[in-house]
DNA sequence: GTCTATAATCCGATAGAC
DNA sequence: GTCTATCGGATTATAGAC
């Protein structure tokens, strides 16, 4: 039998990925585990201690998609390999997107458990490796990496944002299609060459530093 | 003196704009006021009804940072005003750019009021204008001006979100010279001038789009 | 390990007196 | 237009029996 712990849990994942966490109360869970509310407690301390049990799934599962792409033999074909995971997970696991951008407090807690910073920490670096290869490989512009991934991260946080509010009023099948040739467009930049040229000058200085999350 | 309704609704957004949706009640409300709640029913129908009227205000505030730069004599100045304002704004009020970016059901409506979203249709059509300017006046490339807005909302609302999120450990300070030079990195393009040639024939068609909000 | 019962709060909204 | 009183519901969490 089944740890009953691993249960409430894969339960509170379900709970969360139906009914977001409006919907996310204790006494829901219980009676989707089929027990009642009080006895969840002898499991876990408490709500805090189940969502951030969730938002571990979250990471694992985002981190799975990612990391598949380190299979590919080239740096170019990794990096475009995660960016396919990358888009595979938010379409299909847009709660589980959305828990892993939240604000501690709305769930509950001052801060993060230092472990589950640790796998943003690691996601993060897994994007910045990926940035490198492809700057050491001639695809990339040289550069800092940090920097470059910082602008396709909000670019493609962006793009999803949108689309999840709904400010993008396209199906799932278009939104790759977008999300792909808006992504080439950041590749290519937007600007004429004789204004990219007149504005090497007029950029602000690059700030230092140090990341935290993915 | 001053209309009740007007009282109510500038501490309707005091008491959002201090402690977000979820310290948002009727009874808090009531409290700041100096009434009891089922007084402010008088004035308004309910929550919802406060609520709409708090995001009708967040609007017209973004609308006022933005549509200043009207009064700048070229394009390329009345493009990066308005960005300044945006940038303005999302750093001084944080919590009245996510309202207007939360869904309809958060905020317990089915759908926006249509006022509401023929303000963020114009906000919307604003920064296509602003882009379709830029590309007769040579700065940006010429192309289909709804496309490389979205290419640089999704950017721009993505460095807003991973910052607000705590994403990007910076200060309000680091945060401003960090989104103008993310901002230069998209003009400019994130790819050697080679591996953009190639990624010419490789982009999906582009979609057509019906845009929706600003 | 699970139950019943309950404490202690909060919420939106309404009835009816003044 | 505002009040008191209240309805009916939600929530997290605990006490104590079994």
């Amino acid at each position: 039998m089944m740890d009953q712990r691993e249960r409430i849990l894969g339960c509170a994942c379900d709970l969360y990925l139906q009914g977001g966490l409006d919907g996310f109360s204790m006494r829901k869970l219980a009676r989707e585990v089929g027990i009642t509310a009080p006895a969840i407690y002898r499991h876990y301390d408490g709500r805090e201690e189940v969502l951030s049990d969730v938002l571990r799934e979250a990471h694992r599962t985002f981190a799975r998609y990612l990391y598949a792409a380190l299979g590919e033999p080239t740096a170019l074909e990794r990096f475009s390999g995660a960016g396919e995971g990358y888009l595979n997970f938010v379409i299909e696991h847009p709660r589980w997107y959305g828990i892993m951008h939240m604000a501690p407090e709305q769930l509950g807690m001052d801060v993060l458990p230092s472990d589950i910073e640790a796998m943003q920490s690691a996601i993060h670096q897994f994007w910045i490796d990926r940035v490198r290869e492809c700057m050491q490989s001639g695809i990339l512009k040289d550069g800092d990496p940090e920097m470059a991934s910082i602008t396709m991260w909000a670019h493609a946080h962006g793009m999803v944002q949108l689309f999840h509010e709904g400010c993008l009023p396209v199906t799932e099948e278009e939104f790759r299609m977008l999300f792909k040739a808006s992504g080439a467009r950041l590749m290519a930049g937007v600007a004429t060459e004789e204004f990219a040229k007149d504005l090497e000058g007029m950029v602000p200085e690059e700030v230092d530093i140090g990341m935290k999350t993915g």
